[in-house]
DNA sequence: AACCTGACGGTAT
DNA sequence: CATACCGCCAGGT
């Protein structure tokens, strides 16, 4: 799988992810099979326009730095809950395999 | 090839 | 809960 290909399979992961519900960089890094959290990081940065990249957070719920509160107020549009200036992933965390 | 970098994650303190 | 550390892994210099 060349770079090219990486990008786009991750591209296709994210979008698979169903509004009000919520995935992290590990999560899809294992789905896609390639890479890990911070490859998937540097495909969000660089491509994550055109996808619902706020739809990929931490694995602890808070958001990173970067994107902080705007990535809360659209996941909140999606109607996810925040508390305390983070998502609970145990109630909305997606798997792919759903 | 060596070294730095980082939209990360898990563990320890 | 906050910080520190270390492991990870691919891209850039």
């Amino acid at each position: 799988m060349d770079r090219e290909e990486y990008v786009e399979a991750v591209l296709r992961a994210v979008e698979s992810i169903p509004e009000g519900r919520v995935s992290t960089y590990g999560d899809i890094a294992a789905y896609v099979g390639q890479g890990g959290p911070r490859q998937v990081g540097a495909v969000m940065r660089e491509y994550g326009g055109g996808v619902p990249w706020w739809r990929v957070i931490r694995a602890s719920g808070v958001p990173a730095d970067e994107v902080g509160d705007e990535q809360l107020q659209l996941l909140r549009g999606d109607g996810v809950r925040i508390t305390d200036g983070k998502v609970n992933l145990r109630a909305v965390r997606w798997d792919p395999d759903e």
